[in-house]
DNA sequence: GTGCGGTTTTAACACGCGTTAATTCGAAGC
DNA sequence: GCTTCGAATTAACGCGTGTTAAAACCGCAC
């Protein structure tokens, strides 16, 4: 089962076996890209969209320079472009990170599943809106935190993706980022990132280890210097938003 | 007709009148609020959606210290919160810019409109795509650009949008954002969004006039300024998208 | 009119980050 | 072994933006 990891981990929307193996069944092929490989252009047409199996792909847009800037990152169990199918072309470009393995979905295999389920479609709109969420904790990450920060609230958000699909084993999370595309998803230059892992290896929560693998020593520092709140990724064990309603109904009075 | 505004102007997603009706049926009451009154709060559980008859509403997260971060901004024609459809609470606070006129629109209501209507349900969807295609430009234009490219770009954003709903005369943007909030929106301080339009004014490209107005003196420039391309808002006179895509075809040959 | 509060504007100074460039490191190939 | 090439690392310097504070401005209440 390809697609067992879908929704995996996420608040009310995880499929039944019924929706699942309909879901399955909409696979068109299986496609493998090669590193740094790019998957969808900014501005093509798309027909299909891609569900990871394995690997990561990163979204981005280019400037006028061609300088990119990462928009978000995909996981296994995530649909890269899933927003695709509504909106018939893509507005940034997806490239993979290491070798990824992907699901084709045809389009017009989506339209056929959500017409047959509406829970299923409800699942489907949901998770292209958790990349909305996630779009807007990466504007804030720019907005409002220090390089040495925004690292660290991308770590953090990596961390707890992982761990929805059983990818992160509480202390190493192996993910190849080069400090280059650290430096493009956070908005500094790699010389800068550089300082700035350098400041949080002094400062113990982290180590690199080679082969981009990070090995976590203090998540819970690193969750403070990132102001860290995980609750947008509409986890499972996401009870701690009823508290948070508390709070601000009591604040409110 | 209060939703006579929704998705107009937006690539094929325009609503028929049978349509447009059923969304207008689904209205339970028309709400307002007051200048910086918030609507919703992070973390809140949500029931309702609201549609923007007039007047702007901010979308903003909040730093540790209490400091805000614009995540996005609705003008008339917009759903605020649809995504609260799915995912049933907001990882994100809404509030009035200036005096706001809504309509409320109930879950219970928008599940039974995407029941009716297949095309109608692809519509409310790919309205909030459209929520997240901006979020993804407000990363690039916080990763990739300086201040004042920054500010230039939110306001070609907003010219573009107030043109789709015939906001915009071409000349004069009626916007009552206070210079702290083009700050809030572009992750800089006030200070310095302030010593931004000062440049921007020196360039001849913006003039301010009271009550929150933006003289657009050259709208060329602005968008230069702001490596501003318009085709991720998916308008109608889009077809540029079509070149965009062929010239990108010939640069993979 | 006067006073008041919030916003805009300006100045002076400090610092985070960009820029450039040189050096080190490590993996891949010969 | 040596060479090569890209990535990581470090240093020196400059600029863009933050910080703080004061002054000017403006609408509004009285």
């Amino acid at each position: 089962m390809h697609t067992k990891l879908f929704l995996k981990g996420r608040l009310r929307h995880e499929l039944g076996t019924q929706e699942k193996q309909w879901l399955e069944d909409c696979i068109s092929r299986i496609v493998t890209i090669q590193p740094r490989e790019t998957l969808v252009r900014r501005g093509q047409r798309v027909e299909y969209s891609y569900y990871i199996i394995e690997g990561v792909v990163l979204r981005h847009l280019d400037d006028r320079g061609g300088e990119r800037q990462l928009v978000g990152l995909n996981i296994p169990g995530d649909f890269v472009d899933l927003h695709g199918f509504p909106m018939k072309r893509l507005d940034h470009s997806t490239t993979a990170l290491g070798d990824v393995k992907l699901a084709e979905v045809p389009h017009s295999a989506i339209a056929g599943l959500v017409e047959k389920s509406g829970h299923l479609a409800r699942a489907l709109w949901f998770s292209t809106l958790l990349d909305a969420a996630m779009h807007r904790e990466w504007i804030f990450r720019l907005g409002r935190l220090n390089a040495e920060g925004r690292i660290a609230h991308l770590i953090c958000e990596i961390i707890e993706r992982y761990r929805f699909v059983d990818l992160y084993d509480g202390h190493t999370l192996p993910l190849q980022l080069l400090q280059r595309d650290y430096a493009e998803a956070c908005g500094i230059t790699s010389v800068h990132a550089n300082r700035s892992f350098r400041t949080l290896k002094e400062r113990g929560v982290l180590e690199l280890s080679g082969e981009g693998r990070i090995e976590v020593l203090d998540e819970a520092e690193l969750k403070r210097l990132a102001e860290f709140r995980g609750d947008y990724l509409y986890g499972d064990g996401d009870l701690a938003l009823e508290s948070l309603e508390d709070r601000d109904e009591q604040a409110s009075r």
